[in-house]
RNA sequence: CGGGGUGUAGCGUAGCCUGGUAGCGCGCCUGGUUUGGGACCAGGAUGUCGGGAGUUCAAAUCUCUCCACCCCGACCA
């Protein structure tokens, strides 16, 4: 490709709107422009690159066995009235109305049509499994679009879906794209890891994100340094760690902490460590309220405990006022002692704080506190124990193999195992082998194509622009040649180069612009074309091109007759 | 949805407080000189100052209102 002949459209200077590096980047070098919010064209470098993103997924999702096909992104609502979701799935689902008055809606995934292809299609054992994908556009109506097309509201993403006679069969496939998974993103070049995930709204037993390591991800990865075990913060176990509790010290007393409100204040007006204090957080339970008893340090896993059976699901805090009804006293003072005696009121304590000794925590009377709190002595020992709190780096591993630490991750897979949730409530059933009616096992398994695009950038740039990882890369190869409009010699050596590098399949960008040196560099590297060579008259007297590696410090020389041969065994080099 | 912010030429911005016919850099067009790291000289084009309403002799500037976008949070997959 001539880049005369494409359409490079870069930017010295980024727009406002962006924060992100890969957005800057992204709107920089000329992949994308924003036309709504969360709503972007991609320009044809960005699309090259989503095509490459595209071929890798395919050509793996294919060999696993996988069969493609194509989905549309307008669905009538029939659908997901009979299964919930046009209820369940809340503001996020963009419904429209067609002329006729009816409704449909623009696909945030496909579980539904898909299902409705197998029941109507599938009706033997003998027919199964079959795993469908297919790379579609997707709508989902986030409250807050941000970084591009990393949280877009319309994005590219391979959705996948299997169906099982057994569950055998389904944590067989689970595996299979487990590994699938772990193929497509080692092509791809990125950094990722596999972490254990909550299985969300979707529902379901098994389920795996994979992310991309960035520090500008949006999620917090625990994972154990010595040992394979990662989890999303959402998920990760705050073990039971059998320490027994601390023997009470000096006995309880109470002390005025007029305006403390937060364990900070508390911290300061007492000097002591957040660790040695308790804070108690009130939501609505299904009957009455419920506290949630935490150590000071601790933060609320709100996941976890609006998977406990006494709360409402989503998690609903409590008001002051409504506090005010069971307790003697609002936010800032409460605490666990003489809670039992309240009425209709549940205690319900983390892991750690019931381990805790010699705490301090509100006395249920506003402006005082409790100091050298102890369970059995001054309240009873707790009844109801459970994990809900986000683990912190050092907490032990769940699986007992070391200590756990964090970093951040850009979500670009996700594996589920749905089982029988749509099977059964379409009724996209299979004759067994004893000719009964079973519901059909179901595997979901989806890729962010778009995102990966700008998760590759956060990974993989310098202050120069993007430097694409080779798998992905627009072309591969740059040629730049200087002072085309007057040098023949340098016309006729970039010309013949571009030909000969073209015709071994080698993707070139020849920028044959008779720009100024400097413009010329600067678009080949803001684009992250991999690999460049430079043809220059200077070089051309010695029989020479330059070569220089994307990341390279320095250029160096080719001798000309070689230079295609040494060029063509970088490029497969990576 | 709550909080904060921004909207002036394709991009980045000044001007707004203190009302008086909109400026700069980059980019773009023409001519010329240049050609190994975003050139230089000369000339030129491009603005309903986000929309609407109001105050005023006069509004980018003050007031009201609507809209769009961005950031933080909440929410969600």
């Amino acid at each position: 490709m001539r880049v005369s002949k494409f359409f490079l459209s870069t930017l010295k200077e980024a727009p406002s709107e962006a924060e992100l590096v890969s957005h800057r980047l992204m709107l920089r070098a000329g992949l994308i422009r924003r036309l709504g919010s969360g709503i972007y064209t991609m320009l044809p470098m960005g699309l090259r690159v989503v095509r490459k993103v595209e071929a890798i997924v395919r050509d793996e999702m294919n060999r696993a066995g996988a069969i493609e096909l194509m989905m549309p992104v307008v669905q009538p609502a029939e659908l997901w009235q009979e299964s919930g979701r046009w209820q369940a799935y809340g503001p996020e689902l963009l419904r429209l109305k067609d002329r006729h008055d009816r409704d449909f809606v623009i696909q945030p995934t496909s579980e539904e049509v898909i299902t409705d292809i197998a029941r109507h299609e599938i009706n033997s054992y003998r027919q199964l499994p079959v795993h469908f994908y297919q790379i579609q556009t997707k709508f989902r109506d986030e409250r807050r679009p941000r970084f591009g097309v990393m949280r877009g509201r319309e994005f590219l993403m391979k959705d996948g879906y299997s169906f099982h006679a057994g569950y055998a069969d389904l944590e067989r496939e689970y595996l299979n794209m487990y590994e699938t998974y772990t193929r497509i993103f080692t092509r791809l070049g990125l950094k990722f890891r596999a972490v254990a995930a909550d299985t969300g709204s979707i529902g379901g037993t098994g389920s795996h994100e994979f992310h991309v390591l960035a520090d500008s991800g949006e999620d917090a990865i625990a994972f154990c340094a010595t040992s394979d075990y990662a989890a999303n913060i959402e998920l990760a176990e705050a073990v039971a760690v059998p320490v027994a509790r601390g023997a009470p010290g000096a006995p309880m007393t109470m002390v005025a902490t007029p305006g403390v409100r937060t364990i900070d204040d508390l911290c300061r007006l007492l000097g002591i460590p957040p660790q040695q204090t308790v804070k108690t957080l009130v939501y609505r339970g299904k009957e009455g309220l419920v506290a949630l008893i935490l150590r000071g340090d601790h933060m609320l896993n709100e996941i976890k405990a609006a998977k406990l059976s006494a709360l409402q699901s989503p998690l609903q805090p409590a008001t002051e006022e409504e506090v005010r009804t069971v307790f003697d006293a609002g936010f800032g003072s409460l605490g666990p002692l003489n809670a039992n005696n309240l009425a209709g009121l549940t205690l319900i304590i983390d892991r750690s704080a019931a381990t805790a000794s010699n705490f301090a925590c509100g006395a249920n009377v506003d402006g005082q506190h409790y100091c050298n709190v102890n369970w059995e002595r001054d309240l009873p020992a707790p009844a109801l124990v459970a994990d809900i709190r986000n683990v912190v780096a050092g907490d032990p591993s769940a699986d007992g193999k070391g200590t756990l630490e964090f970093c951040r991750g850009i979500e670009v897979g996700h594996i589920f195992q749905l089982r029988t949730k749509y099977s059964s409530t379409l009724k996209c059933n299979y004759l067994d082998e004893t000719g009964k009616q079973q519901p059909m096992e179901m595997g979901c398994y989806g890729i962010g194509i778009t995102r990966i695009v700008a998760a590759a950038i956060e990974q993989n740039h310098d202050e120069r622009g993007i430097i694409w990882p080779p798998s992905i890369a627009p072309f591969s190869l740059a040629i730049v040649a200087i002072g085309m409009g007057k040098s023949v010699a340098v016309r006729e050596a970039a010309e013949k180069l571009y030909t000969e590098l073209t015709d071994c399949g080698i993707e070139v960008l020849f920028d044959d612009r008779d720009e100024r040196p400097g413009v010329m560099f600067a678009d080949m590297e803001l684009s992250g074309i991999p690999h460049r060579i430079v043809v220059g008259e200077r070089g051309l007297k010695q029989g020479q091109i330059e070569y220089q590696g994307r990341r390279d410090k320095t250029a160096q020389p080719l001798a000309l007759p070689d230079a295609v041969a040494e060029i063509k065994s970088r490029l497969c080099a990576g």
